[in-house]
DNA sequence: ATCCAGAACCGCGGTGCCAT
DNA sequence: ATGGCACCGCGGTTCTGGAT
């Protein structure tokens, strides 16, 4: 795994934080999340253990408030930054640098997500139109239950589930919603799914974390409808 | 030694349900 | 309508272990 501070440069940049204003570690972690684009943010398995290393060396304290631990900066810990003030200041330009090329990356992620979209929508009305032209019997479209990323920890990957086995039947969601028409419910609901995907898509109000796993989800999706409907 | 991810834990507030 | 209760989600923290 490559690392994104160097050693002791993620020390520094805590201090350099600190010394902004006293915070709570969760709020060190969700800053610095905010700085990078929301594209890395530490753990709290680097951040926790880092803090308590500078309080221990007396560069940082805590004050207990609320039940959380607020840190601020010691005399000790802006002697420090003073003293390693050349390596804060280009930490920081090399910050600036990787802020901007993940600005980048987030104007290509967003196209390739409106290009998901696209290629996902046409993929479905052909299948509406074929589903049409000579629908099955018995309950339509086994196999779209699918659930979405795991709930919880809100680590990992996207935790597509498999959806229901060949020979499963769907009996939330869809068949909820399903009408007497099946192939005009599958309409239905592939317009309401591209209006609504394409207006999050344009409100511009998301995350990089959020866009990247979007377009995992949509690929996903895609690779599951082509070969349900293949 | 340091960076890092992820699981697990704890406490708190919000919410839904049910009995009164 | 209201009070009590259980459940759930989230914020915050600690711990463990792998990678460099």
């Amino acid at each position: 795994m490559t690392t994104v501070f160097g050693h002791g440069r993620l020390r520094l940049y805590l201090l350099k934080l600190l010394d902004d204003g006293p915070r709570h570690g969760y709020e060190l972690i969700r800053l610095l999340e905010e700085r990078f684009l929301g594209l890395y943010a530490p753990s709290a398995g680097t951040i926790y253990p880092r803090l308590a290393r500078l309080e221990a060396e007396g560069l940082v304290t805590h004050d207990a408030v609320g039940g959380r631990k607020v840190y601020r900066i010691t005399e000790a810990g802006r002697a420090e930054l003073r003293q390693r003030a050349d390596e804060v200041a280009s930490l920081e330009s090399e910050i600036r640098a990787s802020v901007s090329d993940l600005a980048k990356l987030a104007g290509e992620i967003r196209s390739e997500v409106r290009g998901s979209v696209r290629d996902l929508k046409q993929e479905l009305r052909a299948a509406a139109r074929e589903s049409r032209r000579g629908s099955p019997p018995g309950p339509a479209y086994p196999g779209a239950g699918f659930s979405g990323p795991a709930a919880g920890s809100g680590s990992g990957g996207p935790g597509w589930s498999a959806g229901p086995r060949a020979g499963e039947r769907v009996e939330q969601g869809w068949s909820a919603a399903q009408g007497d028409d099946p192939a005009a419910e599958f309409d239905r609901q592939l317009l309401l799914f591209v209006t609504e995907v394409r207006a999050l898509a344009r409100s511009g109000r998301f995350t990089e974390p959020q866009l990247r796993t979007a377009a995992r989800l949509l690929h996903g999706a895609l690779d599951g409808l082509r070969r349900l409907l293949r």
